[in-house]
DNA sequence: TTTAGGG
DNA sequence: CCCTAAA
């Protein structure tokens, strides 16, 4: 092969890399500089990372600099920084992302996903893609030689399809990296490094959340190998690369790398992804709330809307572990598809219910209030259908379980008014309730009395007696209110 | 299957 | 949020 420029690459890609870390004297650029780092430093090693980001070796070949890919990459950084990437957006791809590639992780040792893979890959590409724009005013230059390599050293359509992709497996490939090199711990604390850098950009104060994912990762890295093995034994047609695989694992070497990646096992095993339950779930939610923030131009958009449906219904052992925890409350419109961040995952098969603490945003406590104010308090389902239909999650139990909370806390609410009023304050207030809000739910209690509200537990604040019939109002007494009240006795 | 209630 | 009993 081309073998013997090798040398001259690595020299090239090393020195760079040098450039560019030294060149770091903008703070503005650290971040970029990592990611500059972060794909030069598998190529100085030539540990066979990532069909993109090994396209240096021919692009090279093609005169491409790498100084000019790593201003795309100062570029794409900086968007991020300046929100250019859809504002949210690029948070939530990276979150996307970084979500989905534990998933990957977790559920590559399904071997059946492992031929998935091309297609499930596809749809990963495009759901992480990221606006045309970018691809074209900024890597416009670079455009064919993407393509070439894209397609010359993927075996998944998916990559060939958008030039974004390459930007998006910018991204990506931090979970190739993770998975291909389990024994690269130089790299692997940069790439942890890179993540925590970006997390704390974002969101200030992320450092447990990449810490947490780090060790989860880590965690997972012995599972990675016996996967391989796992995929190796299932190909049987490509005897001959096991020990080029094994090789690559053993060893940090690497001219073979490239042409295992070239063959295309090393990429199934590293691409793995059937279309996560999160996946799925968001897809659907986004569709139905209708602002969806990515344009989902796969081919399989529709399935979701039946899957989720399908595995919203509850009943499953626990298994899982909130992963990230974001949780933006104020935003009312948004909050829906945002509060999208913890997951469960790990479930050999069917599904799981993942849900595991939710956070409830403003915008769904309106909008359960509104649902109560409209049908009574007790039709869960009925509220659950007409107002929580587009969030799979929720199931009318948490409706419930939420206005039961929202009673209790709307009246510590009220007596705390009435007892701190004069207190500095109220120690730590953890979701300061709107008071208009507060007020509503009061309102409402008063009017609906909800079981449990009339026992002593919560003897309310002044009144509940008694009447529990509504005194007018709002839209709904309708309901038969001998169905609220129905069984407080009998116990 | 839905709701209430307790944990 | 989860589970269970009652309806």
């Amino acid at each position: 092969m081309k073998t013997e420029r090798k040398p001259h690459l690595i020299k090239k890609h090393t020195d760079m890399k040098c450039q560019r870390v030294e060149g770091s004297v903008v703070p503005g650029l650290e971040e970029a500089t990592q990611v500059g780092h972060l794909l030069a430093e598998p190529k100085s090693e030539h540990v066979s990372v990532d069909r993109v980001l090994c396209f240096g070796k021919e692009n090279l070949e093609k005169h491409l600099k790498m100084e000019d890919f790593f201003s795309c990459a100062l570029d794409y950084s900086w968007r991020i920084n300046c929100g250019g990437l859809h504002g949210q957006g690029g948070d939530d791809l990276k979150l996307e992302v970084l979500d989905g590639l534990l998933d990957e992780v977790d559920e590559a040792d399904d071997i059946q996903a492992a031929h998935d893979l091309s297609g499930a890959c596809e749809d990963f590409q495009l759901d992480i893609e990221f606006p045309e724009k970018y691809s074209e005013s900024d890597c416009a230059p670079h455009e064919e030689s993407n393509l070439h390599n894209l397609t010359s050293q993927s075996h998944a359509p998916g990559f060939s399809g958008t030039r974004s992709s390459a930007v998006g497996t910018l991204e990506s490939s931090i979970a190739t990296i993770r998975e291909s090199n389990s024994k690269n711990g130089v790299l692997e604390k940069m790439v942890g490094c890179d993540l925590h850098h970006t997390f704390k950009r974002k969101f200030g104060c992320q450092a447990p959340v990449t810490n947490t994912i780090r060790s989860i990762i880590e965690h997972k890295q012995n599972t990675t190998r016996s996967i391989i093995e796992h995929k190796q034994s299932f190909d049987e047609s490509d005897d001959d690369e096991k020990p080029l695989v094994s090789f690559i694992f053993s060893t940090k070497s690497v001219k073979s790398t490239v042409e295992v990646t070239k063959g295309g096992s090393l990429l199934r095993q590293k691409r793995l992804r059937k279309p996560t339950n999160r996946y799925i779930e968001e897809f659907s939610r986004n569709s139905t709330t209708g602002k969806n923030k990515r344009l989902k131009v796969g081919s399989q958009g529709e399935l979701p809307q039946v899957a989720s449906e399908l595995q919203r219904r509850r009943g499953h052992p626990k298994k899982i572990v909130p992963k990230l925890e974001l949780e933006s409350d104020c935003e009312l419109s948004a909050s829906e598809s945002e509060d999208e961040h913890k997951r469960s995952k790990r479930s050999k098969m069917a599904c799981d219910r993942r849900k595991h603490q939710r956070m409830w945003t403003l915008a769904e406590v309106i909008k359960l209030v509104d649902g109560i104010a409209q049908y009574g308090v007790g039709r869960w389902t009925d509220i659950k259908r007409l107002l929580f239909a587009s969030s799979a999650y929720r199931t009318p139990v948490d409706l419930r379980d939420k206005w039961r909370n929202l009673l209790r806390s709307s009246s510590a609410h009220k007596h705390n008014r009435r007892e701190l009023q004069c207190e500095t304050k109220p120690k730590h207030v953890v979701r300061p309730l709107p008071m208009p809000l507060v007020c509503r739910i009061h309102e409402l209690a008063t009017i609906h009395p909800y079981p449990m509200a009339r026992s002593p537990k919560k003897p309310s604040d002044r009144y509940v007696p008694s009447s529990k019939q509504p005194r007018t109002t709002e839209a709904a007494p309708s309901h038969s209110p001998g169905r609220k009240l129905r069984r407080k006795k009998c116990r």
